[in-house]
DNA sequence: GGCTTTTTTGTTAACGTGCACATTCCTTGT
DNA sequence: ACAAGGAATGTGCACGTTAACAAAAAAGCC
């Protein structure tokens, strides 16, 4: 293959963006005056400020971060990897974080693994050799080579969105196995006693961690409380969908007609179960009671609007970009924080009001 | 005597993260040859390139793109500048752009201006900042130094999700004023004679552009058909949501009862008119029939389920990535591209079918 | 066996900025 | 008037990598 030689390099370079140095030449001073003026280190006098003003004006100069980084040893960048950003906490996650970041001019670095271990170490590799000065990450389970990674890294870790038994480092989140508790907990309160839950099974490539804490905390509620776990069932690939939903709700309503309520792992799916008892003449929520987990939007909006496990996603994004702020700024190896965000029930009518 | 005062600087190297040269060091090669390593460039002797691949996992090295991108005038970066990713929509932009770059390992720096102008204008230079090598945004307004920065950049420029009058460089998308037009068409050939229309009014500090232009376009194609625009309401402030919706569906209902049909510039909006009518007894689609844009997921749960004008968006964002690169591997300086995605109507039961 | 290619590896000089000092210029007190 | 000190600006080098070229080693050729 042949590739045209670059011989006009010279040219090139004249016409190439300007650099510090060009604008220095202009303004009649030196390049660390001119670096001065750019990140307002407030050493310069007003009017040679002005002066190197107009030159980068003039001049469309736009300073170089790659080569400040270099020489800075700081990049100004924080590492975000997510599963997805369809989905529209985790989006919230993003959203909370970019704000509390912003002010202080860190650049997010969005990543998403799809929900897949080697699609996390493959970004995991390429975030890091961006040097970023902080990596956040959804908490639950990570590769062992992805662990050492980020240890290696030797940069603050935050795992949000839930809180692990075992973090890395710092954890702002809330129990995914709360959740399952206290949706158990809700339903066994409200009188019913013909129980069941459903989740996507680890049939997939994707596994789905958080949903299966989920079910964990719900089960061990049901227990807990000397009532029957034959129906929390486990069913179809993860991600979860309203698709899903309608399946589990087949399946459920043929091994226990009496069923009285339903406590999903995802809104989403949930939804997909209200809709399958409207087609099926199964009245939500007279005949079966339905809670989720998210609080979407979509369940707002449907009708009866779904009862659900609410969580401040957006808020535990803004505390996530507090902490690494306060972790960057106080250069002191601060003790790991464990912040939980909490989350509440938020009933609406898909629950019946038993007692 | 000629390397002695640099010792302690060695040794500090060493407590430090490795670089290219701890390596090299240890597989007792070059750093040329550990780069050529690195970067797969295949002229490594097979025995060579196991020496330094075991030196790199012994040491733990990340190699830092940052001094790379310096040294080789290529950061590996694509910006995106959304108005938000908690839009569904956009958000699948960014994931069929992820896709599509993924395997030539770009790298998406993305950034929200949450429909600010002024933000546009300070995100922009702090992603040039980050000599991205592609810049992708939505098509529409800019500010005036805004579009100076962007074409000073010197790099392709592609415009998605519009496709405005005048582009910049390269646009990928749909056009806003056939939507409306679109969604004209339909209501008329159902044989609506009442039609109106609802988007937010500018009065906020927010100003969607997009939706005004579907807005144009729906009352070019009522006028044109001879019909009266006296229902088409501008109302609140933008983005438009639920609450928008229900609000302007009181006015709407006020101003001219018989009112047949309603094009809401967003599925947010419509799903606000239809719950509204809910509220208020009017039947949907029996009454009033309902169009949205968007095909958001909560049209096709809401009941009935909503006709809307749809734009693949995932598709939008992948052939962007596409088009990118191409741009980027040709080198030779293409002429403009302007794709069209195109658009379609999803039938479903939320209008009624008048003939 | 010498000579030309080809393959593999090494050397030097950037890339554009910021840090740590060094220098110059200007006040100010005595 | 002069040292002392502070404010403003400048100098040299390092940050970690890669492009371009150079050199060495191996292979092919007649």
């Amino acid at each position: 293959m042949s590739r045209a030689p670059k011989k006009s390099v010279s040219r090139a370079l004249s016409a190439q963006r300007p650099t510090i140095r060009d604008v220095s030449r202009l303004a009649g001073v030196s390049r660390m005056t001119v670096s001065r003026v750019i990140r307002d280190l407030d050493l310069v006098l007003p009017e040679t400020r002005a002066r190197v003003n107009k030159a980068i004006a003039d001049l469309g100069y736009v300073p170089d971060r790659a080569a400040g980084s270099l020489s800075s040893r700081r990049t100004g960048f924080i590492a975000l990897m997510l599963p997805t950003l369809t989905n529209a906490n985790f989006a919230a996650v993003a959203h909370g974080l970019t704000e509390s970041l912003r002010a202080d001019d860190y650049h997010l670095l969005i990543t998403y693994t799809d929900y897949s271990l080697a699609e996390e170490e493959r970004q995991l590799k390429n975030l890091l050799a961006r040097r970023p000065e902080a990596i956040v990450l959804t908490g639950a389970a990570h590769s062992r080579t992805a662990s050492r990674m980020l240890l290696a890294a030797n940069i603050p870790i935050v795992e949000v969105a839930d809180l692990p038994r075992q973090p890395i480092e710092h954890a702002v989140g809330f129990s995914n196995y709360q959740v399952g508790r206290t949706a158990a907990r809700y339903l066994i309160e409200k009188g019913f006693k013909r129980i069941g839950a459903v989740a996507s099974s680890n049939e997939g490539d994707v596994i789905d961690h958080r949903g299966e804490e989920r079910m964990r905390g719900f089960e061990d509620e049901l227990r807990n409380t000397g009532m029957a776990t034959d129906l929390v069932l486990r069913h179809g690939k993860a991600p979860v969908s309203y698709d899903h939903g309608a399946a589990v709700t087949t399946i459920l309503l043929e091994r226990e007609p009496r069923i009285e309520a339903v406590f999903a792992v995802s809104d989403l799916s949930a939804v997909g179960v209200v809709m399958e008892c409207q087609r099926r003449g199964v009245a939500v929520p007279d005949d079966l009671s339905v809670i989720g987990f998210g609080d979407f939007e979509i369940g707002r909006v449907i009708n009866p609007p779904l009862t659900t496990v609410h969580v401040n996603f957006h808020a535990l994004g803004e505390r996530t970009g507090k902490l690494i702020l306060s972790l960057l700024s106080d250069g002191a190896s601060e003790s790991p924080q464990i912040i939980d965000v909490g989350l509440k029930v938020v009933e609406r009518a898909s629950v019946r009001g038993r007692r």
